[in-house]
DNA sequence: AGGTCGGATCTTTTT
DNA sequence: GATCCGACCT
């Protein structure tokens, strides 16, 4: 018998996939079912039975992590160097293809990515431009517009404005934004994969070399892909390629920002030949966790279908705690940790997931009360912070004046009095003259047409700049950014801010000398100039949050930034009617899935333990609310939940239909559920008095809250 | 020009 | 409650 490394450790259903002589396969993966596995086996299937070589191969993600992930387990499964293989983000990918074709793509060969926070600068600059008012047309709502294009392949003229004027404006300023760009030499993430796609298409013999190259293309979380990433790959793919997509429909959290699960069934119209896979075998999670992820899920209608099951053990019920409010629902939570940890379990095993980012902050205070060690993700990134984008903006001005975007970030920055007056003459001249700002300012120091102190500040600011380009060419990375940040002036500025703000500022800007000093290029860029590859770097991975992800301790994040990840315990917090499902989604049956699917990822993320949360009240933007549970929570089968109150464990019995009479006013608990004739169901709230003059605050589902004396009120438990 | 104060607003996030 | 943005004051 002969052993194989790539096709033994899989399951059948799994070798199914790997092994497929379909040239496309499409692998409904559920969660856990070992995903990212039957892509790097894939790969390795590839190369041993000989079907392609490194070179031939194209994995796609959708984060630099995925792909930094995928890259080191299929080098560790093969065991060879792979390093033709291209393996990236779609955009990483783009980039790259860009880079090689500048010029056939229309673009400067020293073109600049923008992030959103350029590109919003960028446009509020283009609705000014067009003479519109900034109040009328928020530059956020026009982003938003533009980039929802993108992601559906439309350009300018596409866009039909159906003879509505709102709409007319709105394709007006994606066309300035989109001169603005083409002026500076200026590319967004959007652009990017857009950009990449027209470039196939029009120059057929391009895609030619890519397709001849690229026979063998695999798609990491193919249910997220938006339109033009769709359109992009079945391009390169055409009728014979091979294709290999990897995704989950009901993990599809993302719609909100362009993506279409209907891609998974395009792909099954598009792809004829092609042969399905379903992964529904679950390897994490205990079958409880499974019921109560497929009990959820079944609720949704539109769905490919799909049921988890595992061989493993069914392991211990879910917990399900009604808080008395959120101070309380994360005090629970601080007390089950640290049952897990002195039991021995790992903090770090741990993870708090809700719903908002705004709930991290009770949990955080909670969490340094108890004195247990954690870490919130997301948030604030390395390369997006100011001071970073401060820095390097004055990088970029000095290797090419003609950043205007660079040029608006930094010109005042530090204050040096160059006022939104003289700014605003620049932009009238450059839009005047169709040049950059650094020509318009050059323009402006001869037309001498401002206020001397003004004119001043702008030759001092120019000198700077010209000062600074001195070793743009020679210096080593590290050395020049040490040399711009000296002459900036932002060490002193940053210095001036109070607080603990500025320090950390100041640090965070020798971190970046650091960094470009560890920098090495992607070995792929080969002729690229460091420079150049050092800020496409800090645009295209915007870096880790914190760098302590070796302490042992808990993991706070939202369900969206849990996808993908695995705890052996997890706390689902804050599963309340208004927070989780949200307000905002609450209204239509189709956001209203996707919260569902939301919720199903954060239960398929748990491998051993599940808690969910609720609180009867809420503090929510400085004023106090009363939700109701979470309908998601009805949702769950009650046979695999635990339900625990303040005084301990009862039983978990809902909707028995069986209601009490109470004799006693003081057999009501905080937090207890009662019935009222008047007013309906309700949750008890605060108890006050003992005996026949207790009053107790009950939270009506229909009336809302209201003071009762618990003698007259007749309240039934439910 | 630049700082300060008041008002509106308030998912989710990667590139 | 916190932050972001715009108006207003110095």
């Amino acid at each position: 018998m002969t052993t194989d490394p790539i096709l033994d450790p899989l399951n059948d259903r799994q070798r199914d996939a790997v092994a497929s002589v379909a040239p496309q396969v499409l692998v409904l993966a559920g969660a856990g079912s070992g995903k990212t596995r039957v892509l790097v086996h894939r790969v390795a299937w590839y190369l041993a039975t000989g079907q392609a070589s490194p070179h031939g191969v194209l994995a796609v993600t959708f984060t630099n992590k995925a792909a930094a992930e995928m890259r080191a387990r299929i080098e560790h499964l093969t065991a060879r160097p792979i390093g033709g293989m291209w393996v990236g983000t779609f955009h990483n990918i783009a980039h790259r293809i860009l880079r090689a074709h500048a010029r056939d793509a229309g673009l400067p060969d020293n073109f600049q990515i923008i992030d959103s926070e350029d590109q919003l600068r960028v446009i509020r600059r283009a609705i000014r431009g067009l003479n519109l008012s900034d109040e009328q047309w928020p530059a956020k709502d026009a982003q938003w517009f533009i980039n929802a294009r993108k992601d559906e392949g439309q350009r300018p003229q596409h866009v039909d404005d159906l003879g509505n004027g709102a709409l007319a404006t709105l394709i007006e300023i994606y066309r300035a934004y989109e001169e603005a760009c083409a002026r500076g030499g200026l590319v967004d993430f959007a652009e990017l994969l857009l950009r990449a796609h027209d470039l196939w298409q029009s120059t057929p013999g391009l895609l030619r070399h890519y397709r001849d190259r690229f026979w063998h293309v695999l798609v990491d979380e193919f249910q997220d892909t938006n339109a033009i990433q769709y359109a992009w790959l079945k391009t390169l793919v055409g009728d014979d390629g091979n294709l290999f997509a990897v995704g989950d429909d009901d993990q599809s959290i993302y719609s909100w920002r362009g993506a279409r699960v209907e891609n998974m069934q395009l792909f099954r119209r598009d792809f004829p030949r092609h042969e399905l896979v379903r992964l529904e075998q679950n390897y994490r999670s205990t079958a409880n966790i499974l019921n109560c992820a497929n009990a959820l899920i079944a609720n949704n209608p539109s769905r490919l279908g799909k049921q988890l099951w595992t061989a493993g053990v069914k392991g211990e019920p879910i917990t399900l705690y009604a808080a008395y409010n959120d101070l309380d629902e994360a005090r629970f939570v601080c007390d089950r940790l640290r049952q897990w940890f002195e039991h021995g379990g790992r903090l770090s095993e741990c993870a708090v997931l809700y719903r908002t980012s705004a709930q991290s902050r009770v949990l955080e205070d909670a969490l340094r009360q108890a004195d247990l060690a954690y870490r919130v993700y997301g948030g604030f990134r390395f390369y997006e912070r100011a001071e970073i984008k401060d820095a390097l903006a004055y990088l970029r001005l000095a290797a090419g004046r003609g950043d205007d975007s660079a040029f608006e970030r930094i010109v005042n920055t530090p204050p040096r009095g160059i006022g939104e007056r003289t700014i605003d003459e620049l932009r009238g001249i450059a839009k005047r003259d169709n040049v950059s700002l650094w020509q318009a300012a050059h323009r402006l120091r001869e037309y001498k047409e401002l206020p001397a102190r003004a004119l001043g500040a702008l030759a001092r600011f120019m000198d700077l700049i010209d000062r600074m380009s001195v070793g743009v060419s020679e210096l080593p990375l590290a050395e020049l950014l040490e040399h711009v940040i000296a002459s900036s002036g932002l060490i002193d500025h940053y210095q001036k801010e109070k607080g603990e703000r500025g320090l950390d500022r100041i640090d965070n800007l020798s971190e970046l000398i650091a960094a470009a000093r560890d920098f090495t290029p992607d070995p792929e860029a080969e002729q690229v100039p460091l420079l150049a590859a050092f800020l496409t770097h800090a645009a295209l991975e915007s870096g880790e949050g914190q760098a302590d992800a070796f302490t042992d301790c808990v993991q706070l994040m939202t369900l969206h930034s849990a996808k993908g990840l695995e705890f052996a315990q997890v706390f689902l917090v804050g599963l309340e009617e208004g927070l989780f499902p949200h307000q905002r989604s609450a209204s239509d049956p189709v956001q209203l899935e996707e919260e569902r699917r939301l919720c199903y990822v954060g239960i398929t993320r748990a491998m051993r333990k599940l808690v969910i949360s609720y609180a009867e009240s809420r503090r929510l933007h400085g004023a106090d609310y009363h939700p109701k549970p979470s309908r998601f929570i009805r949702e769950l089968p009650a046979a695999a939940l635990e339900e625990v109150r303040l005084s301990g464990r009862v039983q978990f019995a809902r909707g028995s239909g069986v209601a009490e009479r109470i004799g006693e006013p003081y057999a009501l608990k905080l937090g207890q559920r009662v019935v009222h004739k008047m007013f309906g169901e309700g949750v008890v709230l605060h108890m006050e008095g003992a005996g026949e003059h207790s009053r107790v605050q009950v939270n009506f589902e229909s009336d809302g809250v209201k003071w009762l004396v618990a003698a007259y009120a007749g309240l039934e438990v439910v």
